[in-house]
DNA sequence: AAAAACGGCTTAATCGTTTAAACAAAAAAT
DNA sequence: ATTTTTTGTTTAAACGATTAAGCCGTTTTT
């Protein structure tokens, strides 16, 4: 039982491909098709449930409607759930996703991109690792579209979605300067993605807005891929320095869940031992025993906007560069609530 | 800057196409390409950065190297991970995966698979949502291959690759009876499907074989779709049966976070006013501040095997249905810690 | 010396579409 | 009555690969 090709329809029709092809993309009227033949080719292509080949079309059109995401770590829920969106917002404009996840490491990145380009992808939409300047540079060369989405190199030139991630991280630590906290740690990743960065510079000057002066043992900078341990490593660090933190911000969602377990191993209260805000929205923030308070990034804005800036591009490839900061917004929870000696005070 | 092509190829090292193709397919033995120029050739092709494209490859071989994965909903962290697994082990045999989730609608589900089918791909794992009877039939008539993943139908021979949910079910029951729990409820969703009744079946079953008698107000069934405010409902309702439960079985995981976060609200303490255990692993069970006893379910080989089966099935099409059950592990925490009670009765 | 085999290459059909160009017949304009 | 226009249709090339079949010298076999 092969699938019925437009060759079926024509010869069940007796008439040439040509008309079928017309009547079945709706180009009847330009092209003249007479009004019998065409209902009678409806009829038979209904009937023999046909559906087009969208290798065929792709190739001839040299179109595939398709969209390449890549992904950074698509185990965390974050990101999960941004590729759902973008995935929504595509499949409502016609198109199809194919997702990877290269799991924070450039040569995966590498991997995916070229198995997208053979397959003939009609552009990205690109959550970037660490060191996959030369990626980005290589779809600019080869003049094949992309967008960046979350994160983005400063010094390269390309459209963008992402959200601003000083200011978050900035109301991050006014948040908690104004809840009565002042010696308060963060916890990123030893990275050197602007993202990152953006979000260490963030909390500084917070700090440094309100004369708070900043101790380096409070930024704690942990490798992803040794996490499990850097991050209790870390922990016990911050809590042992000389100014013991009273509170702390997580940079990732990632870290949030790592050292909130070791968190509860070490018996300590949230917030009256340690208050906390953390980047990244999910589920379990609001289980937690003391919900705790996060930075909501714009999921939704952010996927969306990504797949429309690339869809424009794909029509208009020559118009500029589209490039987008979007604002977090801070939710407030029991994790930073006002410390009882700053009420007073 | 065009893609180069074979004809490119071929043009520069003034050949046809046709020894092109040869050399860079590894058939220069067996049609006797000549030495220098298969060198050539390659040089060439390395040169010119040739990638094929993988749209005309398809289209003349009939081969898209491609599998659909249809999940019932991609917002459950057990599904998303055995979408990755599948992911991996897909890539790892050379093949692409197009992920769609369903969202548990099966006519969103006919749609991915229309769509999915007009790309091509060779065949299908399917995380079947309720009401997608018709289109397992439709894929076996049009014989489209493909494998169901954690969910099948008993009544539809087809391929599977499915958890042991009764034998899961029961163990949990039995745990919590040999904890010392007696009064024992639990809360499914409202749904035929199998695997859903094997859970409700074999959490019946524990308590027969320990000569519990089962009370229907103990089985609480919600639906899916208003997930939120039933669960809370259905906890009040059981909480206030005449026979008090001591004890829940969570059928899903979606189920135990909704149901964790209203329990929470009402104060109730875990597990000593109330013993858990849930379907479903997640990060979110070691974050609990009672660590959540659950059932995990082989996700690596569940999406591993799941691969397997497709890609044998593709190869050898004609060989008999293979259907597999695995076995879940219960993982005892302190949700379902031994009531004080019960240890000196 | 003729026939067969081999080595090295090209030709051309094919996969399923799209679409510009050509064509023929009918209708309209001169 | 001829030319032009319109209408409805077919032809065939193209997308980029694969591959059976064909071709033509050279070498081997008989």
């Amino acid at each position: 039982m092969k699938k019925t090709s437009l060759k079926d329809i024509a010869q069940q029709a007796g008439v040439s491909t040509a008309l079928v092809s017309y009547v079945l993309n709706g180009k009847e009227k330009e092209t003249r098709v007479g009004e019998a033949i065409a209902h009678k080719i409806r009829e038979i292509a209904k009937e023999l449930n046909y559906q087009p080949n969208h290798l065929a079309k792709s190739l001839r059109s040299g179109k595939t409607y398709t969209i390449g995401l890549i992904i950074a770590d698509i185990s965390n829920p974050f990101f999960a759930n941004i590729a759902r969106v973008v995935e929504d917002e595509a499949k409502k404009n016609g198109y199809t996703v194919i997702i990877g996840s290269c799991d924070e490491h450039a040569e995966k990145s590498w991997d995916l991109l070229n198995v997208l380009i053979n397959r003939q992808v009609d552009g990205f939409i690109i959550v970037s690792c660490e060191g996959s300047e030369s990626q980005v540079h290589y779809l600019k060369e080869r003049n094949i579209p992309f967008v960046l989405l979350d994160r983005h190199f400063p010094e390269i030139q390309t459209d963008f979605v992402a959200t601003n991630n000083y200011k978050a991280s900035y109301d991050a630590g006014i948040h908690l300067i104004q809840s009565g906290y002042s010696r308060i740690g963060i916890m990123a990743y030893k990275s050197n993605m602007y993202h990152m960065e953006e979000r260490v510079r963030g909390y500084k000057h917070a700090l440094r807005d309100n004369h708070i002066e900043f101790r380096d043992s409070w930024l704690k900078e942990v490798h992803f891929e040794s996490m499990d341990s850097e991050v209790k490593t870390a922990i016990d660090e911050i809590l042992a320095s000389e100014q013991r933190v009273d509170a702390m911000i997580f940079a990732t969602y990632g870290l949030a869940i790592n050292a909130l377990k070791y968190i509860n191993e070490l018996r300590l209260k949230v917030p009256s031992d340690l208050a906390i805000v953390s980047f990244g929205q999910a589920e379990v923030f609001d289980l937690y025993y003391c919900p705790i308070t996060y930075v909501r990034q714009p999921l939704e804005m952010l996927g969306k906007t990504s797949v429309e800036f690339l869809l424009e591009k794909l029509k208009t490839p020559d118009e500029g560069m589209k490039q987008i900061l979007m604002e977090a917004k801070l939710i407030a929870r029991e994790s930073s609530k006002p410390k009882p000696a700053a009420l007073s005070g």
